[in-house]
DNA sequence: TATTATTTTTAGACAAATCTAAAAATTTGT
DNA sequence: ACAAATTTTTAGATTTGTCTAAAAATAATA
């Protein structure tokens, strides 16, 4: 087992953070605008951290041809986010915050450097297998327990699945979602899906609600067999 | 009530914290030096720093006559102490940590802002007085609730006393109490107090146990009368 | 395939926090 | 009280992460 460590700042994580994510989009290699955006910089900037984080054997980078990941940066990566789930799961559980406040504060405690400070919060909070929103909590080694889920606007009429997840976790979308009452564990009906804008008519709690498209496709399900 | 936002950083935080610790010892102004010494980096740093902290009015400083928080100063000082205790309560008594590891930690902790996590954590805790080193908690306000307590050294041959506070909350320290099984809230008796060296024999859990002048220096006892 | 348009990189500058070396002010000792 | 020692400040340089503006490379389009 590799324990080598690496002294990061708090703008080489964030980096290799916004790469990880973005790699799920631009699987050929992350564009230098893309994570200029993501991370609310100039490419210029995106650049120069690129080249560093090369240097330090993180990221693959040619010129002008985007990055990805190394292994090792690949694993430091998966740390920040454990770590940031693994608070997330604390601020919500233990301190009683909402879902739509906890993101913010996690960003900053992602970013403690101590791993037995994670082993035993993990330990405290009984190993939680997901984040208030659904997303995975890798395990010390970095494995994501995959769970089964499907984009709620790709089911159709008379299927049925359990919230087990969001795919956009604003403040904003989680508000919404409180409103009307959805939350991770809920069972849902698709009793009707409208054509012309792809709204969804659904039961939930016994009542229905209908939601749009846009709504739809950013809450995943895990699909229930009906006999 | 002022409620006005400072924007720090973690330097600034950390400067204002280390004038509050020594403006104990250097009641009439910190010399730079003495900073220098605490934040271990140069007097120039200091002077720089200083300047700095000094036109946003979080301390009082005339060139060559040393620094002294400013009321606006001293409130975030304590504000950063409130949460580093808050944070080192929290890894001992729920993530059972010892009380020689949380120090660093806490260090780190100490920065993350958010004033709902520090008042959830707070109440998490059921409103914590004393840290794990016998320390005073501020309450939000800033207040010290402050515990009548006496330095082991300065007792006498027949007083008695219970534990409540260590001066030095080095490792080193902590874990030389752990092995001679001193504890915050044990009972203290003071049988001889050795007039060539200041060492003691104390009686503590029924046994007897001798300890040097230093390290009675650096243990809190709060008196116990007796009849 | 030229010619635009877009993306990416380079070059040079800046702010924050630090450093070294030297100058200035203060304190100490005789 | 004045020279010596100490402390503190200034001046100038360095590093990190950022920026703007311009140049270079790549992609898109007519």
């Amino acid at each position: 087992m590799c324990v080598i460590k690496i002294e990061m700042t708090l703008s080489e994580e964030n980096y290799l953070k916004s790469i990880f994510h973005l790699e799920k989009k631009y699987v050929r290699g992350v564009s230098t605008n893309a994570l200029a955006e993501e991370m609310e910089t100039k490419a210029s900037s995106v650049t120069d951290m690129i080249k560093k984080l090369s240097e330090k054997n993180l990221v693959n980078y040619k010129k002008y041809q985007g990055v990805k990941l190394s292994e090792k940066g690949n694993s430091i990566a998966v740390q920040i986010i454990r770590k940031h789930r693994l608070w997330e799961y604390f601020l919500v559980e233990k301190l009683d915050f909402n879902w739509d406040e906890v993101h913010d504060i996690a960003e900053q405690l992602e970013h403690i450097k101590s791993d037995e400070l994670i082993s035993k919060l993990d330990k405290f909070l009984e190993y939680p297998k997901r984040d208030p929103h659904g997303d995975p909590i890798p395990d010390a080694e970095g494995n994501f327990a995959n769970l089964e889920k499907k984009i709620l606007a790709e089911f159709n009429e008379g299927d049925q699945g359990i919230c087990v997840g969001v795919k956009d976790s604003s403040a904003a979308f989680l508000q919404y979602l409180d409103r009307n009452k959805i939350k991770l564990g809920k069972s849902i009906t698709i009793l009707e899906k409208e054509q012309f804008d792809g709204s969804m008519i659904l039961k939930m709690n016994n009542k229905e609600l209908t939601i749009s498209k846009v709504a739809a496709n950013n809450i995943y399900l895990k699909p229930v067999a009906l006999d």
